[in-house]
DNA sequence: ATCGATGCAAAGGGTTTGCAGGGTG
DNA sequence: CACCCTGCAAACCCTTTGCATCGAT
């Protein structure tokens, strides 16, 4: 983790931003808390149990901060908060969600299969793909089962 | 058009619930409006045009309405506000959104490869798939253009 | 000493809700 | 006349912004 916080920093840096104490406890909470799906609130509350004095607008600023660098990337579930997740999307990691629509529970996926789709959409629209977001919806294992 | 509204009237009617002047209004421009995603704002300015005394609340309450009993279903493109379309999203359709990170354009993607992936989900995360949500984004043809 | 970063509180934008009045069966 | 539906305004939630202060070069 230690390695990632100085990448972090580097990165900032190269573009005259500094890691301060604030920015680096919320890359903190949200290393310790991947495949989380945090929101700004989520990381706001475990922020302030390492630094009482944050505040939640620092939060929003930092957050916006790592969006603009590529440090972190925002999901958006539809229920009227962001989520955050550590790594940028064109890194190729590609994960997606599977969303329990009994439980809210979220799964990521890991396969991969859309790159087809992203070549054939941009022979076909003329559409130069840089990202892709899905979000599959279901019933989870568990919630089957309960509702047999 | 015609046949759809009496359809929904139907749908209604079966659960107590009745097609009103202004649903049936709310309803015909989200018939007029095809693909164009629209937001709840944009919906009541178009259908105050029909029926200046309407209310906002009116239709985010029929939207809400006209959501649980599948007749449109809602798109989140990040933007801060929701986007509705009619025609209910397990209907097979199943249409994808290309967003130009540029100019914001929408492109509508009709291709559907995502079959096999959800029969994969299903069985890895023993997950069942009802529906899915792609997002794709990137720079539209003519976007690419400008910038070159 | 400068200039970005922070905390607080207020404002903002989208959506929901309480309530009293209106319409329909 | 009962009950749902409506319009209005206020409330709500999440996020952003203004401003004075703090902190690191």
């Amino acid at each position: 983790m230690k390695r990632i916080i100085n990448e972090v920093g580097d990165k900032l840096k190269a573009n005259d931003y500094k890691l301060t104490t604030q920015r680096q406890q919320i890359l903190e909470v949200l290393l310790e808390s991947k495949d989380q799906h945090l929101s700004a609130e989520d990381i706001y509350t475990l922020v302030k149990k390492k630094a009482p004095d944050v505040g939640l607008a620092t939060v929003y600023r930092t957050l916006e901060l790592f969006l603009e660098h590529d440090i972190i990337h925002s999901v958006n579930f539809g229920d009227g908060r962001k989520r955050y997740e550590y790594g940028h999307s064109s890194s190729g990691h590609h994960h997606h969600h599977a969303i329990c629509l009994n439980c809210g529970k979220i799964i990521e996926i890991n396969e991969d299969l859309l790159e087809e789709l992203e070549k054939q959409v941009g022979i076909d629209y003329n559409f130069t793909v840089t990202d892709h977001e899905l979000k599959i919806y279901g019933y989870c294992g568990e919630c089957n089962q309960n509702n047999k």
